[in-house]
DNA sequence: AATGGCATAAATGTTGACATTTTTGTATCT
DNA sequence: AGATACAAAAATGTCAACATTTATGCCATT
């Protein structure tokens, strides 16, 4: 029921990531992640590797490559002997996703304030200047999703910051996008993130990191309110 | 040349984290994760499959499954058709570690002040005890590297967050238990480390996260301060 | 009817061989 | 002598079969 796998992984909004391309094996964990951020393969199921290889006419090989890099990035849990699953969002994982993201993203921009080069901060106003364009367009109140994680990750980028750079994209973001897409609530952002985004450029064109902390700080601890304000009134997946 | 790895993997010191057990691809992880770490696998090397193979006397399927493993902890780089090397820890690096150590350790200290039962605490004064005898009955003013790690790990642990004890104790900690292994100055803490130990335990028994916080990032700032004076002093490496 | 054990089936773990790409070394040409 | 091109060798990527462990389902027993 997978067939369809391969066209998502090309074409998918999500892909904003490396695509792990060249070998099977890389193309397998693009597909794989992709078919787990959207919800495709749904959370807890189980990823057979003999189901899995028929499905997707591949050996078991690098499947299982895929499916270990993917344990790397915390979206499946694997148990020795019982195989793999995908990783179940409760709503304290996601609290502590937003935990750990408000520690080292307000690290990553203060970094930025230092380290982002003119034309990077040029284009955090091309994506503001976008969002807000989008945002007087369409009636709504929402930015697109994708502008968001581009928004942020530019930052994240201007940090400079290998490691950070790694924990925040390759770790936490790909939770955090599987969270975002699977709950239509938390799927846009609001218009005062919009605001927010503003204030956190000024900090960095400011090239003032303690401001520029401080304010992403506040924008993530935002976010995560109001997550867990939706998530406590519906239903708590 | 590697065939003692296997007694390494077992009594090395090393081991504090999770052994990998039960699988031979799992054995292999612990095993080649503990000759990272100690250099008997030096930065830079390239992982050959078939040589490995032949000196561990397995196949190479577990092997790779070991190594993309250790690719999700960040102890070797992997590039497509070319092979997976050791990481060599620049000084630029191991700066960057620290800065995100700083931002990651000091939230899970605050959240440790919150959560932390009163046993993980005893345990703490337990570590902080011995660690304060051995300095009395040792003449040298040193805090051996493994109750180090044993104090920073409860703490961690005690945070009650699995996405920031993840990032820590999975992805950071290995490297750093690399680089101060391999740097016989950075291998041990210094006198002034049991007095900053004292004052996280004391905040973190007050309860009080934000002096918990600032405490913990002075005391890891003061180590990455420690590391770049010696690291620009000697070779930096 | 429910439980326990046994046999079968299926899944994961492991292996060795095959395919393809990259590297290395040699020979030739300028 | 240096550089380029080709050929051989070695390494990584992939596959299919085998081994071992776990799960399933049936039968017998209480």
């Amino acid at each position: 029921m997978l067939t369809f796998l391969y066209l998502t992984s090309i074409f998918h909004p999500m892909s904003t990531v490396p695509p792990f391309s060249n070998t099977l094996s890389g193309e397998l964990t693009s597909t794989l992640r992709d078919a787990i951020i959207t919800g495709e393969i749904p959370q807890g199921a189980k990823l057979s590797e003999t189901k899995l290889s028929q499905e997707l006419d591949v050996s078991r090989g690098p499947l299982r490559e895929a499916i270990r890099r993917l344990e790397g990035m915390n979206l499946i849990q694997h148990i020795p002997q019982q195989g793999a699953r995908v990783v179940t969002l409760s709503m304290e994982l996601v609290l502590q996703l937003y935990e750990t993201r408000e520690a080292l993203e307000s690290k990553a921009v203060a970094l930025a304030a230092i380290n982002m080069t003119s034309q990077e901060i040029d284009q955090l106003h091309r994506l503001i200047d976008a969002q807000s364009k989008h945002m007087r367009e369409n009636s709504g109140a929402f930015i697109p999703a994708e502008s968001d994680y581009a928004f942020h990750e530019t930052i994240i980028r201007g940090s400079k910051n290998k490691v950070i750079e790694q924990a925040l994209l390759r770790e936490l973001y790909n939770l955090i996008k599987m969270f975002r897409y699977q709950h239509e609530f938390a799927r846009n952002s609001t218009t005062n993130s919009l605001i927010e985004h503003r204030q956190i450029v000024y900090a960095i064109e400011q090239r003032d990191p303690e401001l520029a902390e401080v304010t992403m700080r506040r924008h993530i601890v935002h976010a995560r309110e109001r997550i867990q304000r939706r998530m406590s009134a519906s239903s708590a997946a």
